[in-house]
DNA sequence: GTCTATATCAAGATAGAC
DNA sequence: GTCTATCTTGATATAGAC
């Protein structure tokens, strides 16, 4: 779909965000990080907001595998929501950057639809209920959310609050669903 | 601190975010708002940033008193924690707009340093213990920002999420800390 | 696909009179 | 405390030549 050039903008784009820079994410400056003049770009994308979508359905991309691998890795002897869990919050903070830009971005509904509904599933599958889903789902959020906004405002140990959260789900969900060695046996 | 009519501009520009503008909050349009010109709001604060920054100092104090309430609510026989909580989740989502518009800002940390220290207090005391306050905490907002979003990506309704999470949490301490009951009595 | 030149716009902020 | 007039900046985007 993306031609190479294309390709690279993004990838351009994405640098210039990495290094902490996002908030001067321009089509100048952008430009001058691929050695062209601004207008040039147009040739590539009809707008700013075609490129910053490019940039936030690769990070979905890019999430999605990480859990997906972490919800397929049966010989973890983990629970599998603490494994999808844990990759989803590891992805996060080894991308912090990424994730404050994109996350005040506008969803990119259309073109990640996809993506979305694989997340959706590897943590349904990973969580045996959609509430216990949706509700890990949002721990995890909110404690990246806390972590890569350096607002973790409880004083606590962000590992320790984790770990404790996560302990609480687990207990939660031996209660009411199959273990995880049944649950393993069972995929597919 | 502020004089009535600094106030007054904090209020309409409040009034301005509440109903959905805050995008288009500009000091051009806060001046329409207050019948008067652009330039005299400069008398009144010295950029537009102190204004936000009142805005938000606002927001988090009335936050903190509705915790502080639901944490004081000692006849209510609902764990403190599940108080604190749910309070904590209620006034977010009937703030949405104003929700929105402060979480993307900077936060105001020397401004907002006692109301915050006030907000950590009234967790920690509902949770027991630091990490099992951060994690409640965190859940609680993650689960406010995908309702505020509208993201709640997991198909699951939120209400049955949120309560999925917090009798995880419920469970989690009542098996390390002092019941609900001992803990009321041995408030101060 | 790239360039130069330019249109367009909207914002924050200042100077100085009243 | 408010006004008018203006500065300054910085951004997206288009037209048309090469």
């Amino acid at each position: 779909m993306r031609t190479p050039r294309a390709e690279e903008i993004v990838a351009r784009a994405r640098g210039i965000i990495e290094r902490g820079a996002g908030d001067r994410l321009t089509m100048r400056r952008l430009a001058d990080e691929m050695g062209i003049q601004a207008p040039s770009l147009y040739k590539h994308f009809p707008d700013k907001e075609a490129i910053q979508r490019a940039v936030h359905v690769d990070y979905l991309t890019a999430l999605r595998d990480a859990v997906a691998a972490a919800g397929a890795a049966v010989d973890d002897p983990e629970h599998p929501l603490v494994r999808v869990a844990r990759a989803h919050r590891a992805h996060c903070l080894a991308n912090r950057e990424l994730y404050a830009y994109v996350h005040v971005l506008p969803y990119p509904r259309a073109e990640a639809a996809g993506v979305l509904k694989d997340i959706r599933l590897v943590w349904f599958h990973a969580a045996g209920t959609s509430d216990l889903a949706l509700a890990v789902y949002a721990f995890t959020r909110g404690m990246v959310e806390l972590e890569i906004r350096s607002l973790t405002p409880l004083g606590a140990e962000a590992d320790g609050g984790y770990e404790e959260g996560l302990a609480a789900f687990v207990a939660r969900a031996e209660l009411v669903g199959p273990s995880p060695s049944e649950r393993r046996g069972s995929q597919h």
